[in-house]
RNA sequence: GCGAGAGUGGCGGAAUUGGCAGACGCGCUAGACUUAGGAUCUAGUGGGCAACCGUAGGGGUUCAAGUCCCCUCUCUCGCACCA
């Protein structure tokens, strides 16, 4: 390679140096029994063509962590792959008339070579595409498995249906108040379709449970809330006119104070109640409720409306008859679709009663009373007391949500009740670039699913790509038109395909045995040993998709009995996002996007993974400053001179010298070992930095030294997480042998970093005033002895005694008068 | 409104969790080497002439607070008529 006296030349090495790797295989990653495993998941980029700078800052830092595990001792699995169905590569179809799986293919081919620049310990041998009929064959086949275990299911329900993609949107793909796609913005609209779900639901009680799992605070708080569980009650309300109501409460304890009730405008049950007297307004008011949600709900301060239907309900309670109105602030997706109306205890039947000049009964109070009329809801359950509430007066709100709902229950008029904000995962797309779900109708068998031996249902290629808005599947006859699994006769393909979130949902497990061809989704005894995934690093912007359908299907495919684990990724820790220059998110349209292949050229790729580990805290971000990565680039060329140019003249070592190195030395081990393991990274290079620092001091004295050999190939072994690259040939420059990548990680000695002389800081009254050097083991009584002889600290003192002194070993004297 | 998190020099950020605030780097200033420097090296760099003052603001606990407690403000993210 490149002779000693040359400078850093990070495009004549890198080349060479990737090349030796792969040759070498020296990223294979296999089973051993006899070595620990170590699974490492950064989250599979989606094909969009070109590698981005966020790419690189979400998986170099997780890379350098891979990388330490394996010099650690851990035979480590840091796969790749490329999450490639999806809407832009359909897009690209109709636009450019280019075919999605060759627009696709060909963006993998050139981010593949992008990432292998990345310098990345992938196993390429591992990687997996989720459009390859390999892979996907997988995720029909799991489809089958959950549809035979009740966890798949089809029905006719109102959906979010994107116009301008022309599918239909889980409800977590809706963002934001004007309910606005999540890719393209545009505002979505309702549909009634009939769509496969997957039964999260079942799910819910479980999700909640995060005790095996070491994962951010902010993403488990993120997803409670997604799940949004509360625990009440569900009342059943007849109606006068026979028909019955049930409602579904967290105050099952204020039910003495329900003054009326309120159906969502869609209920199924106000066409029925309404009377004659009613109908044109409800019709009115339901029809004006159903534009709604079509026309943009801007933020118009939402003041409450409705009507009346005509009919009364009885309050099971008491006997009292309530009016039952419609109105559109109760919403048909949560709860019953119904809720019983207590204005006194809550804001917006306040609201709405004050309004309509509908009664307020108060059936709460505090200690010190209400004012009368009441001014405002009373709201507050940990002080309030229940009154005229027949024999449950006298208790406290929160004994009487208990004990009101065992009396129900008792009574038969209703039950405790949990209810979940999460609804089930609807996964139909309305388009060709997915997963085909794996099912034919047929005139007599009805819905069928297909054999697992029929898998893969492969996706027709010579489909036709017109901006109808219509799936190209339902217009293939090939496709479309079968036969019926069961009774051979005539039968049509379900033309929808699968939301991507499911291939990203398993993923993990395709890594162990690419496109497998055995019985199962993975190989078992791959399995056995890499799973589950130990740490997944990953943008946060996925803690409620993609991180809850993993985890959901991790334990659907327990409970079929293909993992015998919990959760699928033991840790899980989120990196920030690079913004522009600017400060803005990187965007073509605002032209700030930092190119890495630009970059590559300038700096090598090196430069580019210290600046990304060193330039923010990790899981903040932040905006890029060009200025910035200069400081990386010296770093590097730093570390090369001091490394590999020798000194000119005489050396001429001192014992402390030598041992103010020793000192430093494990001292920088600790830091970067403990640092790399908490993934500090900006700490861990800040650390590499000081040690080069104190290391160009003392090279003039100990250049050539053994204990200057022993610090240069450290610095280098600790350096090789960070900058693989000129770590790999500072290395081999140095004499060592092929590969720097699976030495051991260097440890410290406990003993060795420990300062022998520390500053003490003399304080009076918490002010310092002076410092003092002394050995580390001088006893409190020799550094007072010391401090009070001190100049600046008798002429304060005077020969009086102080109040009291505090001694912190190593730290501080403090003398408090 | 609810939930989560954050606020430290001109900037990115450190601070062994209550013990020297500003590590490391960028930028800046001065100097050196140079035909030249947007290269490199050396020194300096929170404010203030000082005593001192400084971690969003105010209060508190403590010998000691960026760190703990209370109040206020600002910002970011998520959810949002959730019954």
């Amino acid at each position: 390679m490149t002779t000693k006296y040359d400078r850093y030349q990070p495009h004549k090495i890198e080349p060479f140096w990737r090349q030796q790797w792969e040759e070498t295989g020296l990223d294979r990653a296999v089973v051993k029994k006899d070595q620990p495993k170590y699974y490492a998941l950064t989250m599979l980029p989606y094909p969009s063509g070109d590698l981005h700078i966020g790419h690189w800052y979400a998986m170099v830092p997780s890379d350098a962590r891979a990388r330490f595990m394996r010099m650690q001792g851990y035979n480590v699995l840091f796969p790749i792959g490329f999450d490639a169905f999806g809407l832009p590569a359909e897009n690209a179809a109709i636009k450019r008339n280019i075919h999605p799986h060759q627009w696709t293919m060909e963006n993998i081919r050139r981010m593949r070579e992008q990432l292998k620049s990345m310098g990345a310990i992938f196993d390429w041998q591992r990687e997996v595409v989720t459009c390859l009929p390999g892979f996907y064959k997988w995720s029909q086949w799991l489809f089958l498995k959950f549809y035979e275990h009740g966890l798949a299911y089809k029905k006719l329900s109102p959906v979010d249906f994107c116009p301008n993609c022309n599918t239909t949107l889980a409800r977590e793909q809706v963002w934001g108040e004007d309910r606005h796609c999540e890719r393209c913005e545009t505002p979505v609209v309702k549909k009634e379709l009939d769509q496969w779900f997957f039964k999260i639901t079942d799910y819910a009680e479980e999700l909640l449970d995060y005790s095996g799992i070491d994962w951010p605070e902010r993403v488990v708080s993120m997803q409670k809330n997604w799940i949004g569980k509360s625990e009440g009650a569900e009342v059943k309300f007849r109606l006068t006119n026979d028909e019955e109501i049930t409602v579904f409460t967290t105050r099952p304890d204020t039910l003495w104070g329900v003054t009326f009730m309120v159906l969502a405008p869609e209920h199924p049950l106000v066409d029925k109640i309404t009377t004659a007297e009613y109908k044109t307004q409800v019709k009115e008011y339901q029809y004006q409720a159903s534009r709604q949600s079509e026309i943009e709900r801007l933020a118009d301060d939402q003041e409450k409306t409705g009507v009346f239907t005509g009919s009364y309900a009885v309050n099971p309670v008491n006997g009292e008859q309530i009016p039952v109105w419609i109105a559109d602030y109760v919403m048909m997706g949560y709860g019953t679709g119904a809720i019983m109306a207590v204005p006194a205890h809550d804001t917006r039947d306040f609201a709405f009663a004050r309004k309509y000049r509908l009664p307020i009964k108060v059936v709460i109070t505090p200690a010190e009373g209400l004012a009368d009329p009441l001014t405002k809801p009373y709201t507050e359950v940990e002080q309030g007391k229940m009154v005229n509430s027949g024999t449950f007066s006298g208790l406290s709100a929160a004994e009487g949500k208990v004990k009101v709902s065992s009396w129900l229950e008792e009574k038969g008029l209703g039950k405790k009740a949990v209810n979940y904000r999460l609804r089930d995962w609807l996964i139909s797309r309305q388009r060709y670039w997915g997963t085909p779900i794996p099912i034919v109708y047929c005139e007599k068998c009805g819905t069928v699913p297909v054999p697992e031996e029929e898998l893969p249902i492969v996706l027709p290629e010579d489909a036709e790509f017109l901006p109808t808005g219509e799936s190209p599947l339902r217009h293939h006859a090939d496709f479309l038109h079968t036969t019926c699994p069961r009774c051979g006769g005539p039968a049509q393909r379900e033309t929808d395909t699968m939301d991507t979130f499911v291939c990203s949902s398993w993923y993990q497990y395709a890594y162990l045995s690419p496109y497998y061809q055995g019985a199962t989704p993975f190989d078992p005894a791959e399995g056995a040993y890499w799973l589950p995934v130990d740490l997944y690093t990953g943008g946060v912007e996925h803690a409620c998709m993609h991180l809850i359908y993993t985890r959901f299907f991790t334990k659907a495919m327990r409970d079929i009995g293909l993992v015998d684990f919990d959760e699928p990724m033991r840790t899980l820790r989120n990196q920030g996002i690079i913004l522009g220059e600017d400060s803005e998110k990187m965007s073509k349209s605002r032209g700030n996007v930092i190119a890495p292949d630009d970059l590559i050229e300038a700096y090598g790729s090196d430069t580019i993974r210290v600046y990304l580990m060193f330039g923010w805290r990790w899981e903040m971000g932040g905006p890029w400053d060009s200025r910035g990565i200069e400081g990386s680039y010296r770093f590097l060329n730093r570390i090369w001179e001091l490394l590999l140019f020798p000194v000119e003249g005489a050396v001429e070592p001192t014992a402390e010298l030598i041992e103010t190195l020793q000192r430093k030395l494990h001292q920088t081990i600790k830091r970067a070992t403990e640092d790399v393991k908490e993934l500090a990274f900006n700490t861990y290079i800040a650390s590499l930095m000081e040690f080069s620092n104190l290391l160009a001091k003392v090279k003039p004295n100990l250049w050539g030294t053994q204990p200057w050999n022993e610090a240069a190939k450290t610095l280098t072994l600790l350096l090789a997480p960070a900058a693989p690259y000129i770590a790999e040939e500072i290395w081999s420059q140095l004499g060592e042998k092929y590969s720097v990548h699976i030495q051991r990680w260097p440890e410290w000695d406990p003993e060795l970093v420990v300062e022998q002389q520390v500053e003490i800081v003399i304080q009076i009254n918490g002010k310092i005033k002076e410092r003092l050097v002394i050995p580390v083991d001088a006893s409190e009584d020799q550094v007072k002895a010391r401090a009070f002889a001190m100049e600046a600290i008798s002429s304060v003192l005077q020969g009086k005694a102080p109040r009291k002194v505090i001694y912190v070993p190593g730290r501080l004297l403090n003398i408090v008068l």
